[in-house]
RNA sequence: CGGGCUGUAGUAUACCGGCAGUACGCAUGCAUGGGGUGCAUGUAGACCGGGUUCAAUUCCCGGCAGCCCGACCA
């Protein structure tokens, strides 16, 4: 992508009035731009860093048997009547009325049309287990929006439903997701603590939290150091840890020294059991014979809160130091210095060269534009890889890298530099 | 929803009960070219409504909007 053709406008300041430090970087970084409180518009570059996300977790979900299918987000008022959240869920429910006066929810979750749904098609044992989830808009009326993008009012979410003939498949398929979950957050670079977690409003009986170490998270937890146990701080009813309660494979206790935190909480795994199923009629035909009530799971993360996550563990006074899994590009190619006819050739045959490993390129083209200015816009953006052309290196026939979050510069020729930059992806 | 703070060009800000200033941006020109370059010219602004006053961007009231604290939230 060439720089000089990128909707894209960085701002000197950080924006006043946002004292979230994922909000100040990526408005003023401008991947994202704000309509009002808690209500964004995703530009280009924000749009990558958001598709990279959606993409690790389509595929660490379709690794488990998940069935992407997409779910309306205008939902009538009969439905959540009959599981009882039309008042219960207010807020964050957004409520309305249609052209006829028929009440109509925009959909907050979507345990209500996915149980309806799968009721209506599931009637033997013969079809579960079923796996579905959907990437899809959320929209919730909400008290207060916070922490730029940590708590909007419409966002997008992945949202996974299990639905099983007994407790055991649903336990199975329970730490399969749990095993899912851990790769997606790995892979969008950070370690998650899973928190034994209350279920709040969505229900059942139990629930974990996978949360994410950092000071300017909402919920308190106390954690393993050792390993990845958690427990949040509602849940832990004034009784004291001093170990880590986990059984290890072989039997024996953890033990891992507890320490505490502040985190945020980037995904939430339930097991619903049947609440949703006995209320909307989602039943099934065992092998004896005996009609059931189809047990549930449901697991969700959240798309933008995610991103929010990764820039507010990896920064630095420059800017944001993207993980390079959901970088917007993996490499910010420069060129510096008087734009010359020679040096431009050069640059070109270089952006191709790139392109043609399959390494996907930011070309900062723009003429007229200072190498100070260019350095500091690659510093804040964030991509992993910085390579830095100019009159300097094209005489030599080389290339400057740098890791983006490191003082090292090396000066080397194109194939050094990509079969470095393979090497580390 | 309750409490607190705040609304001045695209952005960040200053001053003021009496013609609204600066920096960046943007446009044009010349110079320049390795960490937001220099000079010149131009461009653009008081959230909305009411009140007090000879006069309100400034003071008062009411809206609206934003941020922060509270609310079992992905």
């Amino acid at each position: 992508m060439r720089q000089s053709k990128l909707f894209f406008k960085t701002q000197k300041e950080y924006p006043k009035d946002e004292i979230s430090l994922n909000a100040r970087l990526l408005i003023r970084a401008n991947f994202i731009d704000k309509l009002m409180a808690g209500v964004y518009s995703f530009l280009p570059l924000g749009w990558r860093v958001h598709k990279k996300i959606e993409n690790i977790i389509r595929e660490e979900i379709n690794a488990i048997a998940g069935q992407e299918v997409f779910l309306p987000a205008l939902q009538p008022k009969t439905i959540w009547e009959k599981t009882g959240r039309w008042d219960k869920m207010e807020p964050p429910l957004f409520k309305f009325q249609d052209q006829h006066e028929k009440d109509l929810a925009l959909g907050s979750t979507h345990e209500e049309v996915i149980t309806d749904l799968v009721g209506r098609f599931v009637n033997s044992y013969r079809d579960l287990p079923l796996y579905l989830y959907q990437i899809q808009n959320k929209f919730r009326n909400e008290i207060r929006s916070t922490g730029g993008l940590l708590r909007v009012r419409e966002f997008l979410m992945k949202d996974l439903y299990s639905f099983h003939t007994s407790s055991e498949d649903l336990d199975i398929y329970y730490q399969k997701v749990i095993g899912a979950y851990k790769k997606i957050f790995n892979r969008c670079g950070f370690d998650a603590k899973i928190a034994e977690a209350s279920s709040g409003s969505i229900g059942g009986d139990v629930s974990n939290e996978f949360m994410m170490l950092c000071d300017t998270g909402e919920d308190k937890i106390f954690y393993c150091a050792k390993c990845d146990w958690a427990i949040n701080e509602e849940k832990l009813d004034k009784k004291t840890l001093e170990k880590c309660p986990t059984r290890l494979p072989d039997g024996r206790e953890c033990g891992g020294k507890i320490l505490n935190g502040q985190a945020i909480e980037n995904g939430h795994v339930f097991k619903l059991k049947t609440k949703y199923s006995e209320k909307l009629g989602a039943y099934f035909i065992d092998k004896d014979g005996n009609r059931k009530p189809i047990i549930m799971g449901c697991y969700g993360i959240g798309l933008g809160r995610l991103m929010a996550s990764a820039v507010e563990a990896h920064n630095d006074a420059f800017g944001i130091i993207w993980p390079e899994e959901i970088a917007p590009f993996d490499i910010h190619l420069l060129e510096i210095g008087k734009t010359t006819k020679p040096l431009r050739i050069f640059t070109e045959k270089i952006y191709q060269e790139l392109e043609k490993a399959s390494l996907e390129v930011l070309y900062d083209d723009r003429e007229g534009v200072f190498a100070g200015e260019k350095f500091t816009d690659a510093d804040l953006i964030g991509i992993p890889w910085r390579l830095v052309v100019s009159e300097k290196t094209h005489i030599a026939k080389k290339v400057e890298l740098k890791r983006r979050g490191q003082e090292k510069t090396e000066i080397l020729n194109l194939e050094e530099a990509i079969k470095k930059i393979k090497l580390k992806l």
